[in-house]
RNA sequence: CGGGGUGUAGCUCAGCUUGGUAGAGCGCGUGCUUUGGGAGCACGAAGUCGCAGGUUCGAAUCCUGUCACCCCGACCA
């Protein structure tokens, strides 16, 4: 047996350490970097760049569906994160706080917070913004001719986080938050649902990540919602990751700041809220369903750039007509439009090896590499690799053909990324219909590396919380969803016998 | 907040047990040879050995204190 193990880009690989493979993948495709500051990170133009594309194209899905954007402050009283019982159990672990504001010379030289600049009430920087949002709109709703009110918001936000994970799980994170007040129970939970659409929508087709829809249960609503409905995704280490959340807040938020509102008949109502989110975790989502050993592979809807132009000139009896063949290609293939944008392109004449520089887009998982030197513009062709084929496996195309044909090419791999992700969340879920198959699927089979095994379960389940906890301490599984769209039948729960609405999505998860 | 571990060049780390002029690989710079998939050779720049005390003729190494970070738990979008 002489099978050596083919190179790969990054080590260790996906099945020798997934976790750690998920860092290296950042690293080599220059994502973001840690930062000086514990649990932050540095996001660094590429990986910006794709946060980008995600902001732009869900901005554009909230204002088609009637949401206007607007800033609410970084520092929330503290007084007002009091109001909501459930919400400041929820949060208040993990709250940085803001108590002074002057820095003095400390006894030592250095600089310390001034005693005599401390703040009367000290300031949360906002872990969510349900509280101070609910203020502002307890002042802008009067009449129900003032709702809906339907309003989003791009920020940071921060949660003093014990264990971090890049971009699954810093202390400041980005992302978007929609807080919605309307004057009925049904139009508030239509408003829940239609915002879980468009999560699972835009996953769907701009990530190429399938997600399965649902409610959590109460053990994983968020703090102070009456309902909590999720986008899960399972990621190549077969764990769930939840990707996006909406909630249906019922009158929770509006009777604690006062959201009220005259009715038609003259009475005085509270309004119904939602809220719901998406943050820079969707990064590391993508980056966990699609890539694979040699680095990053980026949908092409998303990708910052679609194609990477590496100009070879070394040979070249006249460089600069290479270079000129390599812009013309360039200016033809960007009016080529695209979902909205158009086909973008990157000429790389950095002055290092060609090999290396190659290398460099593969890890960065751009979707379409051409190398173009004297032999191509001889024959008026590009040579082509596509990051969702093997590294070798490239090919030489007539530069028209390619051109015509490259907005197709890029919805090609924007495809089979999806299928690829399909296939993976089929062929890890099944449905299991008792208990001991239940422990023994969800049991390492090589406790070494406990992350590779199990993948996602439906079954039945009869809803008691404390059957939950007992799994998660004995498996670390936990209900993911109860899924929505189910065809699912009544049956029987597999843990405790009793009647059960229908089967429940099990995972170990992010 | 419990249990374990690590701080030495930009990065990964050796050296420490047994004190004696600061090391390697990668990366970086320059030159030559190479070049259509991660190049080779040569030369070079780069460190207050986390910080503060102590022991000693002499400390990266021994002692005390301190700070920071990492891993495993509890918690989490």
């Amino acid at each position: 047996m002489s099978n050596t193990k083919p190179k790969t880009a990054i080590t260790p690989t996906r099945d020798e350490n997934y976790p750690e493979w998920y860092q290296q993948v950042i690293r080599a495709a220059d994502l973001a970097e840690p930062s000086p500051v514990r649990g932050c990170m540095v996001i660094k133009p590429w990986g910006y760049a794709l946060w980008e594309n995600i902001q732009r194209n869900l901005d554009e899905r909230f204002k088609a569906t009637g949401h206007k954007n607007a800033y609410f402050p970084l520092f929330i009283p503290l007084s007002f994160l009091e109001k909501e019982a459930e919400h400041v159990e929820g949060f208040a672990k993990e709250c940085a706080v803001v108590t002074h504001h002057r820095l003095i010379e400390g006894p030592d030289g250095g600089l310390i917070p001034d005693p005599d600049a401390k703040l009367e009430e000290p300031l949360v920087v906002r872990p969510t913004s349900e509280t101070i949002i609910g203020a502002m709109f307890a002042k802008w709703v009067q009449s129900h001719r003032d709702l809906p009110l339907l309003i989003n918001q791009w920020a940071n936000v921060v949660r003093w986080e014990m264990r971090t994970r890049m971009f699954l799980r810093t202390a400041e994170f980005l992302w978007q938050e929609g807080h919605t007040a309307h004057a009925t129970r049904e139009e508030a939970v239509a408003e829940t649902l239609l915002m879980h659409d468009v999560y699972a929508q835009f996953a769907r087709e701009e990530m190429a990540m399938p997600v399965i829809k649902g409610e959590k249960t109460e053990a994983e609503r968020f703090p102070g919602a009456v309902n909590t409905y999720s986008i899960e995704a399972m990621m190549q280490d077969r764990k769930a990751l939840q990707a996006g959340t909406s909630h249906f807040l019922g009158q929770n938020f509006s009777k604690a700041a006062d959201i009220s509102f005259s009715d038609e008949d003259g009475g005085v109502q509270h309004a119904w809220t939602t809220s719901w989110g998406v943050s820079t975790r969707l990064v590391g989502g993508l980056i966990m369903t699609h890539s694979d050993d040699d680095g990053l592979i980026l949908p092409p809807r998303l990708a910052p750039a679609h194609v990477v132009i590496i100009p070879v000139t070394h040979k070249a009896e006249n460089p600069e007509s290479v270079m000129n063949y390599c812009r013309k290609l360039a200016d033809d293939l960007c009016v080529r439009p695209f979902h909205g944008r158009s086909v973008e392109v990157e000429i790389d004449d950095r002055d290092i090896r060609g090999g290396d520089k190659i290398w460099q887009w593969i890890k960065r998982g751009i979707p379409i590499r051409l190398e173009i030197g004297p032999r191509d513009m001889a024959e008026d062709s590009v040579f082509l690799g596509r990051r969702d084929k093997g590294h070798k496996e490239k090919q030489s195309m007539k530069r028209q053909a390619f051109v015509d044909g490259v907005v197709d090419m890029l919805d090609e791999m924007q495809q089979t990324l999806l299928d690829r992700a399909e296939n993976m969340l089929k062929a890890n879920t099944r449905v299991i219909d008792n208990k001991e198959d239940f422990y023994t699927y969800f049991t390492p089979e090589n406790k070494q590396q406990p992350e590779i095994h199990g993948g996602f379960v439906w079954a039945h389940y009869s809803g008691e919380r404390e059957v939950e906890e007992q799994i998660k301490k004995e498996l670390g599984v936990t209900v993911r969803v109860i899924p929505l769209d189910s065809e699912d039948k009544p049956g029987t729960c597999i843990f405790t016998g009793k009647p059960s609405k229908q089967r429940v999505v099990w995972a170990k998860a992010y």
